[in-house]
DNA sequence: GCCGTTTTCGGCCCGACTGTTTTCAGTCG
């Protein structure tokens, strides 16, 4: 997608913005056609400013008047409506609206009636005790926004990245169904989408006593604060500033509770839409009839899509950007859940030294989980510290032997993890990186070339005989390190040209190729492997769950991923990998 | 601002929690 069209998103979100704050109302129907203005707009992979308001119009979502304000924006530099709007509503105003608990009414009841057009004016007028003034805004009230702006001065409004989220998920997931009555937990919202950042935790819980559940939260460790505390939900926010909704419902009705929670707020929009058509209404509760209030479907979300008419939507894909018209048509991909996989060809063993289990752990592990083949891929030898030589790479090609031996039923592929440096060249010499079963390569360092230079790096190593599949593409660390700049399209090309795989890197602090990619590499045909990247043994199980939900994501097909393969179909791909074009040079 | 096997006008997803309100508005997700 053309970067200018990144451009008209930011504009649309603009006016979205301030056009809550104009109309007084967070359901301002003008905001929402802007929303999905700029929903659309990802759809498109052509650049809009070569398109006429006629074409532009031509996208569902874009009507004549966003249209023109489009062309307006590539034809002039600016939208006379949004001068407008930010005449009227000033940053300082707009800052002041960021404040929790100020909507759009409050905001304009504090301009108006007080003259407050800043958050410092704001904190003056509170310390003075004047919001009591205003009608309707009492010294609840007033203490409430007071402690929010405290907040806001400490960087709440941060995202968090998966990793620590999803830690946080399971302690509190556990706990919860160590509690009497608890009869299931689930975290629900971006966490379970596997958004590579999270705004908030919700967890849903399934109970028909949900009073001592809400005791418990609100008085849990975490809880740093107490937003909100009723008879089914709770809010609290933990120290870290991470916000966490507890809602208890019916086990009844667990079904559409997870489904409402989950969201994204723009699937559930079109699942309701869905539901009037049918004359039904969809609430966390229940799909039910509209006017005699019958159930049609609750207890699982499974029932609810079926209903609806649509195939099951996995959490990952519910981000309304087709799911629902290709779940309506019965074409969405097959895609990967856990159980598929057969193999995992990206673990390390406690001779890379970041790495904590032996070899014989990691082989026992394969071996319980049912996998037809395993690859060991220890970091190589041009890695500080954590790298292996290739005197250690020897002596494990007959630990390795030893265990082929002892487990037949398991395929043990003797590997390692390549570095790709800054020129492209890779560890150890040609010959002896060939006599591996199977090579990864990756970036692990100079993450700040410039785009020409990473993906020249790339191809060069994506070029190189024994390189079987490109582990992290982007070399991102969620939430720390942005990723490598590439050329994807290059990069992609060439793997289809070489047969090279690309890897889907299942360890949460990576989730690396990103969703897009993925999308992108799936319409080139590119073949996937779904990797846990295991330090540990407990990584194997556990991210695996996490690359099956990554793959979801990227809407890649199960027949696109190469250890989805039963030992027969995968050896004999391995076999014929790199010939059919062979290497480009 | 968008949209149309009911519609070119009149709709546009739904409910919990809070506070101040004696019956509901505002905010949030």
């Amino acid at each position: 997608m053309g970067d200018r069209n990144h451009e008209i998103q930011a504009l649309l979100r603009e006016l979205a913005d301030l056009s809550i704050l104009d109309d007084q109302s967070a359901q301002s129907f003008r905001a929402r056609a802007y929303e999905r203005a700029l929903h659309a707009i990802d759809g498109i992979q052509d650049d809009l400013e070569g398109m006429s308001v006629a074409t532009l119009q031509r996208i569902g979502g874009i009507g004549r008047s966003t249209a023109q304000k489009i062309r307006e924006y590539f034809d002039t530099g600016a939208v006379a409506k949004l001068e407008t709007l930010r005449q009227r509503f000033p940053p300082s105003v707009v800052a002041m609206s960021r404040i929790p608990g100020v909507g759009p009414k409050t905001l304009a009841r504090l301009r108006s009636e007080l003259g407050i057009e800043d958050v410092e004016a704001l904190r003056d007028a509170i310390t003075e005790g004047k919001l009591q003034s205003v009608s309707g805004m009492g010294a609840k009230t007033e203490a409430r926004i007071a402690s929010a702006i405290d907040r806001l001065g400490l960087k709440r409004d941060q995202r968090t990245p998966i990793d620590r989220a999803m830690r946080l998920a399971e302690t509190l997931v556990n706990e919860l169904l160590a509690l009497p009555g608890v009869q299931a937990a689930v975290p629900c919202g971006s966490l379970r989408r596997q958004a590579e950042t999270v705004g908030d935790l919700d967890v849903v819980v399934a109970s028909t006593e949900p009073q001592p559940i809400m005791a418990w939260f609100a008085e849990h460790r975490f809880a740093e604060q107490v937003i909100a505390r009723g008879d089914t939900k709770t809010t609290i926010i933990t120290r870290q500033g991470l916000q966490i909704d507890l809602r208890v419902v019916a086990p009844a009705h667990l079904g559409a509770a997870t489904l409402y929670f989950t969201g994204s707020k723009g699937h559930n929009i079109r699942l309701r839409q869905l539901a009037i058509q049918q004359g039904w209404s969809l609430n966390e509760y229940a799909l039910s009839d509209a006017t005699t209030g019958e159930v049609v479907a609750a207890g699982d979300e499974a029932s609810i899509y079926r209903a609806l008419g649509l195939e099951f939507v996995p959490p990952p894909m519910r981000e309304d950007t087709g799911e629902i018209e290709a779940a309506l048509a019965g074409t969405l991909p097959g895609v990967v859940s856990v159980e598929d996989l057969c193999g995992d060809l990206h673990i390390h063993t406690d001779r890379s030294g970041d790495a904590r289990s032996s070899l014989a752990e990691l082989v026992a592990e394969a071996v319980r989980r049912g996998y037809s083949y395993l690859a060991i891929t220890d970091h190589a030898e041009d890695l500080p510290i954590n790298g292996v030589s290739r005197g250690e790479l020897e002596r494990q090609a007959e630990e390795i032997g030893a265990l082929q031996e002892a487990n037949p039923g398991l395929q043990l592929l003797r590997g390692c993890e390549l570095n790709i440096d800054p020129d492209g060249g890779l560890d150890y010499d040609p010959a002896f990186r060939s006599g591996l079963d199977w090579c990864i390569a990756a970036v692990h360092s100079h993450f700040d070339l410039s785009q020409a230079e990473q993906t020249r790096r790339l191809i060069a190593a994506i070029s190189d005989p024994a390189v079987r599949v490109i582990g992290h593409l982007s070399g991102r660390i969620i939430g720390e390190r942005p990723g490598i700049e590439i050329d994807l399209d290059a990069i992609l090309d060439a793997m289809v040209e070489t047969g090279v795989a690309l890897e889907i890197n299942s360890a949460l602090p990576r989730l690396d190729a990103a969703a897009p990619v993925l999308r992108r590499a799936v319409d080139k045909g590119v073949v996937f492997v779904i990797s846990t990247d295991s330090h540990h043994v407990r990584d194997m199980g556990r991210n695996a769950v996490f690359g099956a939900r990554q793959a979801q994501r990227g809407w890649v097909p199960r027949e696109q991923v190469a250890n989805t393969w039963p030992r027969e179909r995968f050896l004999g791909w391995l076999h014929t990998q790199r010939r059919p074009s062979g290497p480009s040079r």
